[in-house]
DNA sequence: GCAATAATTTACTCATTGGTTGAATATCGT
DNA sequence: ACGATATTCAACCAATGAGTAAATTATTGC
């Protein structure tokens, strides 16, 4: 694994990363699995309980979550124990909160730049 | 519009929003064109101009993103001026920092025990 | 009124996704 | 060793997504 990665490279698996992390977030099942999986580690066996799938199609939406790399599925004896991985979720988070706080600002300095001039106030956020 | 919301309903529609806003962030371009739209208002052809895509294809970008709530269409003459929406990542930000939060609570957790010398950690709480 | 411009809509690809079933693989208990 | 259990893999299907091109709808400027 290549700890330093050129520039450009490096943006383009920051992008490729936040797609899957997005992604993978985008799905209800998917995020009531990390839900659960947040009250504690859990077999497929167990986390496929409640929810009216296939065994087979959670596996494959753990799939999607371990690419992500928001959880690690490790074999013990036949069976997977999955467990959360939190560290996937900066890039996003980070994505969002600087975006929210961005847009935030620009919008006060607008909503400002609104009530001081005309008499219409716009209701921002 | 109905202020008051069943509870199961409210929960079913909180979740269709996540799921669309993080459909919406789950794709470069429609990161980029927020990103754009951070520096200002513009209209779907200025829009358009940094990629190598259809105005149509902006088009429909800008619909998803819309379909989000991140960002509204405003018609101005045969232009249409598109402006950014921060209110809908409230949800997305507020379920991130709530499980990230969470998470890593846990490991922390986690960790003490482990490093306490505790062999089991299982069920921890 | 008419040509040019801005944007959407429609109709069509092609790839991906979420789901199924059924077979394959590996491990456990006896 | 054998059957049961846990999980994945492979093949398939229906639905969706991202993209294009072409037709359509407004609106501007002359």
């Amino acid at each position: 694994m290549n700890i330093v990665a050129e520039g450009d490279t490096l943006n383009r698996m920051v992008e490729q990363n936040l797609d899957r992390v997005f992604r993978a977030l985008a799905d209800p099942t998917r995020r009531a699995i990390l839900d659960r999986l947040a009250a504690g580690e859990a077999t497929v066996g167990h986390l496929s309980e409640p929810f009216p799938l296939t065994f087979a199609a959670v596996s494959k939406h753990l799939g999607v979550l371990e690419r992500a790399g928001l959880v690690t599925r490790e074999a013990r004896g036949r069976e997977r124990v999955c467990r959360i991985d939190p560290a996937a979720l900066d890039d996003a988070r980070a994505w969002l909160e600087f975006h929210e706080r961005f847009w935030a600002e620009r919008l006060d300095a607008l909503d400002a730049l609104v009530r001081a001039g005309s008499g219409k106030p716009g209701g921002s956020r």
